[in-house]
DNA sequence: GCATGATCATGC
DNA sequence: GCATGATCATGC
């Protein structure tokens, strides 16, 4: 009985086989579907070509400038399959899972990914009746044979070079993280918050939503509806990702995590870092400094969070775990009631750059949607700095979408009514304002209206950053 | 003590 | 040389 749907299973992957034949005249060499190293053999000879030159004339663009084109057609058109959306494996009987992503390049010349990678949308009924071992997730996606492309605007994704396709899995470390991000997104299903789910609450793999004009809701087992999501690997983590298979791993990060050792009893990325930080709690700076290395500067700007880069057992200003997942690390000074010192600031724009995106792909949008590491120092009341403590935390999807939003389009607005020099304060609102942030205040940018006025930033405000401590940290 | 403007040390 | 995170300076 259960033959026959296995027959047509069958039959059809010949037939998928044939119309790749008829569609790839060129084509020197016939893979096989159930090796993974043949597919990634086979994937290879694209690399340095684009779709229309790997297969022939006849390349054929499914849907213009959209999601999903380029890798309809390498489906289809160079590996002759025709997945769609199953949950299992695209190569079955490889394991074998195939997924394309487009990279840019930027004004340096280095490549980095223009997008998140998509891993399958959530069924919020059935997800949480699943474990992680045998998750639909990690069954589709245990094995994975990327091809990367180089987008091009304006470019056709049938004349888009392919640049690098291999094989790829995560560590055994990265696989930790993962399966510590899927529980953290399953669990809130399971408490009713699939509508709160936000990209922040997680590290390398995120819940993101899809469809743009998000008014097309689905139900969830314990809540009220929400929007559709799909698993996807964080930007941050694809560019990891792109390194390994350019062959250009970044090696000037450091690692934080050392072996598998580190994750005993259940404890996860974040866990492990707060318990570098508990020893010190309670330190001045210098004790502090003492135990983990004397040559810093106490005079430099960023010398507690030197301090605290050290505690967490980096030397470089750069963490490896938190650029993967894209992790922002903020030292913040509380004064003795608890105030901080100062506003905490955000990398400066250009006028004309801010003018020119919409809020949804506004770098300040993909900036505060990230998840933040504090370090709290505390003056005493004898006026010495001592490390108050460490939290993980991203911003409710209610302050981004609402205030944040309002202040950033208040911002735009005024600069596009030749007002930039008089940009939302920070007693105009309860999150965020603008203010300058250059070198000096010759340090200036151009605005539409051709002006040269200092550089500006966001910053979230003391009473805001305060707010977050005290309510959520503590 | 707060709001806002200005600047500095670092690292790429 | 410049972007960045963080802090300093000033005026009220």
């Amino acid at each position: 009985m259960d033959i026959l749907p296995e027959m047509t299973h069958k039959i059809k992957i010949l037939l998928d086989g044939l119309i790749h034949i008829r569609h790839n005249p060129t084509r020197h060499m016939i893979y096989d579907q159930t090796d993974p190293k043949s597919i990634e053999e086979y994937a290879q000879r694209a690399v340095g070509r684009s779709l229309r030159e790997a297969v022939g004339t006849d390349c054929i663009t499914y849907k213009t400038p959209g999601k999903g084109g380029f890798g309809q057609i390498l489906e289809e058109m160079y590996f002759g399959i025709k997945p769609g959306n199953r949950p299992e494996p695209d190569f079955l009987a490889a394991g074998v899972e195939l997924k394309s992503f487009p990279v840019k390049r930027l004004k340096n010349g280095k490549l980095v990914a223009k997008e998140r990678v998509s891993l399958g949308m959530i069924d919020y009924g059935a997800v949480v009746d699943e474990e992680w071992e045998t998750s639909t997730l990690l069954k589709k996606n245990k094995l994975i044979q990327f091809v990367v492309y180089l987008h091009e605007e304006g470019r056709n994704y049938c004349d888009m070079k392919i640049v690098a396709a291999k094989l790829w899995k995560p560590s055994e470390e990265d696989l930790k993280i993962i399966a510590d991000d899927w529980s953290a997104i399953v669990e809130k299903i399971r408490s009713g918050g699939a509508h709160e789910l936000s990209e922040g609450d997680t590290l390398y793999l995120g819940a993101v939503t899809k469809a743009q004009n998000s008014r097309e809701m689905r139900t969830q087992p314990f809540g009220p509806s929400a929007k559709r999501r799909a698993f996807s690997l964080k930007q941050s983590y694809v560019n990891q990702i792109l390194g390994q298979l350019l062959g250009k791993e970044v090696t000037d990060a450091e690692s934080v995590i050392h072996g598998k050792a580190d994750y005993s009893q259940g404890r996860t990325f974040e866990d492990i870092v707060k318990a570098r930080f508990e020893p010190y709690i309670g330190m001045t700076v210098e004790q502090v400094h003492e135990r983990v290395g004397q040559d810093l500067n106490p005079k430099a700007k960023d010398y507690f969070a030197a301090v605290a880069r050290r505690i967490m057992g980096a030397r470089s200003r750069r963490v490896k775990e938190f650029e993967k997942a894209g992790i922002i690390m903020k030292t913040v000074r509380l004064r003795a009631n608890g105030t901080p010192k100062e506003a905490m600031s955000f990398p400066a724009f250009k006028f004309k750059g801010l003018v020119q995106e919409i809020w949804d792909e506004s770098a300040l949008k993909s900036t505060l949607e990230s998840r933040f590491f504090f370090v709290a120092w505390q003056y005493d009341e004898a006026g010495q700095l001592r490390l108050r403590n460490v939290k993980f935390w991203n911003m409710p999807v209610a302050d981004l979408e609402g205030e944040v939003k309002k202040t950033w389009e208040d911002t735009r607005n005024r600069i596009l009514a030749g007002r930039a020099d008089d940009l939302p304060k920070s007693t105009e609102s309860e999150i965020c304002h603008v203010r300058p942030h250059g070198m000096n205040a010759a340090d200036t940018d151009e605005t539409p209206g051709g002006r040269r006025l200092p550089k500006q930033a966001f910053w979230l405000n003391v009473s805001y950053i305060k707010d977050v401590l005290q309510n959520q940290m503590w």
